[in-house]
DNA sequence: GCCAACGTTGGC
DNA sequence: GCCAACGTTGGC
């Protein structure tokens, strides 16, 4: 089991989005960056616990919870001409970008990306690290553990085996 | 709106 | 393969 960090402009989609759609599976379309991609790919199991982090907004930081619902496959966008994540150099045959699917587990507070960085407990934690920008990252266990426990005030089992 | 940081493109 | 130019991200 892996844990992820997933980026969402809440103007486009967000928590409350997800929460209104509670018990579906939602696409997670629109990733247009290899590393990214790669990580929905080639290394998301099914249930992998996800904190749903809310960026260029008044107010960046963790929103929520979710868990991967569905393994990745071709991003459909990417060969929709009429959308902005369409890509004139895939074809079915060779689909360049995937997505995985989420579904909700629980809002939480909103946990502020300055409330992040003040803890020295997780300095580690590769969104906070400098220039860095990917729209999913992975997140340590122990990361998980103590942003959960200490942070969100969830039990030690949030997000994680039940 | 600014701008630092990083990714992508394409000429050579 | 190099690298300049350009585009994007995203906090502030």
């Amino acid at each position: 089991m892996r844990y992820w960090l997933m980026k969402s402009e809440p103007d486009e989609f967000s928590i409350d989005d997800l929460a209104q759609v509670s018990g579906q599976s939602v696409a997670w379309f629109g990733v247009r960056n290899y590393q990214a991609r790669n990580f929905m790919r080639d290394q998301m199991q099914l249930d992998d616990p996800v904190f749903f982090y809310h960026s260029s907004c008044p107010q960046p930081g963790i929103a929520g919870l979710a868990r991967v619902s569905r393994l990745a496959y071709p991003d459909q966008t990417q060969f929709d001409s009429t959308s902005k994540y369409f890509d004139p150099a895939a074809t079915a045959e060779r689909p360049r970008w995937f997505n995985v699917e989420v579904t909700f587990v629980q809002k939480t507070r909103l946990l502020a990306l300055a409330e992040l960085r003040a803890d020295p407990a997780i300095a580690g934690l590769t969104l906070l690290a400098r220039g860095s920008r990917l729209s999913i990252t992975p997140v340590d266990a122990g990361h998980w553990q103590h942003i959960c426990t200490h942070l969100l005030g969830l039990p030690a089992s949030a997000g994680g085996t039940q």
